[in-house]
DNA sequence: CACTTAAGATTACATGTGTAATCTTAAGTT
DNA sequence: AACTTAAGATTACACATGTAATCTTAAGTG
């Protein structure tokens, strides 16, 4: 393979407009300029500078609308929070998701519908691997 | 207060020097630069530079040692990770850290270790939480 | 069709980051 | 005491990132 690799490093500021894309698309500039201004206050240059380099780093991609575009992303969430969160629990906790666990039960940041939740999720693991 | 928040951030390359410390402190440069060059093959240049940078973010401080300093952290590892968990649990899983274990239990990242310290994990909170 | 917008493209610019090389200077060596 | 090291300090430099401003140009308006 031609070592292309973490050409895609997904910024904190670009996440968040991808973020936006997640929760809604295709959708144009405006409209994300738009959602996302309901928390940040981004300038619309911002945003669209961000669009770009998601663009370019191959995360989304958009349809020619006339004169606007209309983005969507080519990574689906749920792949990108599991390489983040490898690439967490590696960093810090030796690959075992145990310890970070523990660190949230330590920190009193575990809730009674964590635990459940968690609880079911075992569960089901050891159905799976019986 | 004066909004010197996040000028803490620690990068990547920064870490593994850091977590060097973690593993033994004090410790000289040399100590450091030969214990990372089993893993990185950093020149010895660049780990002093991150040095340089850690003590000027305040992670971690040294001694005066003749020539050579004896450095050492300033931070606890608890506590550092404590913060990266929160915070990616935060951005990507909403602050709850379930879906980040069923994140691994989906793609067959969790082990019987796992799941087994997980199951002590959530006694122990049951018990402390009744 | 000439004129004005407004969308995306291009450029900007101060830090931050990875990765060192060079500079200063105190300490060790003859 | 002069000389050489070697440790940390300072400087370097390309690319990334946050945050926009300016440039081009096609589309809508009169």
């Amino acid at each position: 393979m031609t070592t292309d690799a973490k050409q895609t490093d997904i910024t904190k500021t670009e996440f968040e407009v991808l973020d936006a894309l997640w929760e809604q698309s295709p959708a144009s500039a405006n409209d994300i300029i738009q959602r996302l201004n309901q928390n940040k206050a981004w300038h619309e240059k911002t945003v669209k500078t961000l669009l770009s380099r998601l663009v370019k780093k191959q995360v989304i991609d958009f349809d020619k609308q006339q004169r606007s575009y209309l983005y969507f992303p080519l990574v689906e969430r749920s792949t990108y929070t599991q390489k983040e969160s490898n690439s967490l629990v590696s960093r810090l906790f030796g690959g075992k998701v145990a310890p970070l666990v523990a660190g949230f039960a330590n920190s009193d940041s575990l809730s009674k519908e964590d635990v459940d939740e968690l609880k079911s999720l075992i569960k089901k693991w050891e159905q799976d691997n019986d």
